[in-house]
RNA sequence: GUGUUCGUAGCUCAGCUGGAUAGAGCAACGGCCUUCUAAGCCGUGGGUCGGGGGUUCGAAUCCCUUCGAGCACACCA
């Protein structure tokens, strides 16, 4: 359906034709001025302009043309030539209506049914997740929500980092603790165990002791190197080893992505584009697009106009490996073959921004992509703490997400506890689901591309705009719903009618969630989850304006009660839509 | 050095495709619970939107300049 502003800006353009002008000038936009009216058109300024006519002149021509419009309960002409407007309660009745009714409240892109992939995990194996992993899950999960909301056919992909020089480090680091196992005896012909040689605490300790130890011994570097190269050219037992890491690992990757209501699609990685690799470089050569420069393979990507020095894409170093560009490039080719789609959007640290940019214009320049696909690079800012310096531990290291996520609960867990007596069960529950919430909105309230200040005391405080502030909106409305529900019988709530708005809080809440459709379309068309957050913000206040003014299961006049029903229905289902697409979801109580 | 992002209330952030008096939250202060969850609501104080110039009837928003901060600049990922 079309937006309530689509709808009377074609009204507005109307009169403005009628009053002979361009129709053009009809736009309208919210009210900047709620004192004075709801929506407001500023049109007449600049066709002041093109008709050489005071522009008072224009909006009182205007305003006389539009006399008798249904749609309108107020048309004001004020100086220099703005045109106050307030909608008439029984068409807002209507249009809420029909968005009760509607399938996604009538939420019609006009970009839709695309195939799309967002590209947010990044996670190395057999390394834990830390905090660094934590934006690019929260904000390409929304993204992905957002996207298929959207109508779209939307695929989100982990990206495993799993074929690097950490395999080698953790093969080497094996081989000197635990030299007798089969996959390290070249003759061994046999089946190797099916159950891997170390656990995931295990692996999570290996993986840190070899890293550092390469660091400093370099016969130990030369060993890892050397294993990394035998594991990439088909070592068996090595292969064999690889694959305990990778079971091992994703389903701990999993368990705690799970925790934070991430899913995955996808969970390819490195390693499955690996094969398209030597047939990609072939023909980047073939088609001279790949030439060399110092020893290395690269791809000339700097482009007339370009405000600043953009390097070659590198392909393959002078040893003749394959590096990170390669990688990328290939599994663009390979979601080519396997997916075919119309847009990828990447949700990684924005200090790889040059990176991508290089991988973009190869990608297209070699065909690697198919023409007028979007290429989406959404860069996200650092996580810091308190000090304004990148987020760590007391002791300055980097800190576990699952740590992270324990101690947000934990606290969550303590406030509950004291807040209400709770049943120390279901406390349990409530808390996660509410210190999911504060994480959450915590990071998605801010603008992506920005850095932020992880606050935990601030994120969890219960006060202002946060998510717990959220849940606890929706489940006040829960709580009426039920209550009047169970008053009556169970499909009282869906029965009721919208009425028209009785006075001026429930009617600014019914003009908060005809919002609904202009906040969806710029936060996917900008890929801005802030966007929502700021409207349920928005729409959260209004409620508990109205909520406080008004007492909804003590009104006595029926059909007022029931337009109030109806109204908190549509509330609750946009909110705990609007939260879903975030990635969180409201418990029953709090 | 080149480029890029940013600079808005004491703190954390919105607003930026130009519109009327720049908004929230936290912190401070003052009200509101015998009545649908006070994790709430109402109110008070707090700003030359880093500085300067320009475009415009109109600039936090666009352009130039300057100061300050972060980040990136091919053989790591």
């Amino acid at each position: 359906m079309k937006t309530l502003i689509e709808l009377l800006s074609a009204e507005v353009g109307k009169a403005f034709e009628t009053a002979g002008y361009d129709e053009k000038y009809g736009k309208i936009t919210v009210s900047n001025r709620p004192d004075l009216c709801e929506f407001q058109c500023n049109g007449a300024m600049p066709a002041a302009k093109e008709y050489k006519k005071a522009p008072i002149a224009i909006a009182q021509d205007v305003a006389a043309a539009l006399n008798g419009c249904a749609c309108f309960s107020m048309i004001d002409a004020v100086a220099p030539g703005f045109l106050n407007l307030k909608v008439d309660p029984v068409y807002l009745r209507d249009y809420l209506t029909k968005m009760r009714t509607e399938d996604r409240f009538g939420y019609a892109p006009e970009r839709s049914g695309e195939r799309i992939i967002v590209d947010y995990g990044g996670p190395n194996v057999a390394k834990p997740l830390h905090i660094g992993h934590l934006r690019a899950a929260i904000i390409g999960e929304s993204v992905k929500r957002i996207c298929k909301f959207a109508g779209n056919d939307v695929i989100g992909d982990i990206h495993l980092g799993d074929w690097g020089l950490q395999m080698g480090l953790i093969i080497t680091e094996l081989k000197e603790r635990k030299p007798d196992l089969p996959y390290f005896d070249e003759n061994f012909t046999g089946d190797y165990p099916a159950e891997a040689p170390f656990t995931i605490s295990e692996l999570e300790e290996i993986y840190p002791t070899a890293s550092a130890k390469s660091k400093d011994d370099d016969a130990y570097k030369e060993a890892a190197l050397q294993a990394t190269y035998q594991l990439q050219h088909g070592n068996r037992g090595y292969l064999a080893i690889w694959d305990h890491i990778m079971r091992i690992s994703v389903e701990d990757l999993k368990r705690n992505y799970e925790n934070l209501n991430v899913h995955f699609e996808w969970w390819k990685g490195e390693s499955d584009v690996q094969p398209l690799i030597p047939g990609m470089v072939e023909d980047l050569k073939k088609s001279g697009l790949a030439h060399e420069s110092e020893g290395a393979l690269v791809v000339d990507v700097a482009e007339e106009g370009d405000t600043k020095e953009v390097p070659p894409c590198m392909i393959l170093k002078s040893d003749g490996a394959s590096l990170y560009a390669t990688t990328d490039l290939a599994t663009l080719l390979d979601r080519r073959q396997a997916f075919d789609p119309d847009q990828v959007i990447y949700v990684v640290d924005k200090r790889q921004e040059m990176h991508f940019l290089q991988v973009f214009r190869t990608a297209r320049k070699a065909g690697i992509v198919k023409d007028g696909i979007r290429l989406d690079f959404l860069g996200f800012g650092t996580m810091n703490g308190k000090d304004g310096k990148p987020f760590k531990t007391r002791s300055g290291g980097v800190m576990r997400l699952e740590t992270l996520i324990e101690d947000i609960n934990e606290q969550m867990y303590t406030k509950i506890m004291e807040n209400h007596e709770a049943d120390p069960e279901e406390a349990r529950e409530t808390a996660k689901i509410v210190a999911l919430s504060a994480i959450k909105y915590g990071d998605l309230s801010n603008q992506a591309t920005k850095d932020y200040i992880f606050d935990t005391d601030k994120f969890t405080s219960f006060e202002g705009n946060t998510g717990p502030y959220i849940l606890y909106t929706i489940v006040r409305i829960k709580s009426i719903l039920t209550k009047y529900a169970d008053s009556q019988d169970a499909t009282a709530v869906s029965a009721c009618a919208l009425a028209g708005a009785v006075n001026e809080t429930d009617k600014a809440l019914m003009l908060e969630l005809v919002k609904f459709h202009d906040v969806m379309e710029a936060a996917y068309s900008e890929i801005a989850p802030h966007r929502i957050c700021a409207y349920i913000y928005d729409v959260a206040n209004a409620f508990n304006r109205f909520y406080h003014e008004n007492k909804i299961l003590g009104e006595t006049d029926k059909q007022k009660q029931q337009g109030w029903i109806a109204l908190l229905d549509l509330t609750e289902k946009l909110l705990e839509t609007c939260i879903d697409l975030l990635g969180f979801g409201a418990p029953e109580r709090m």
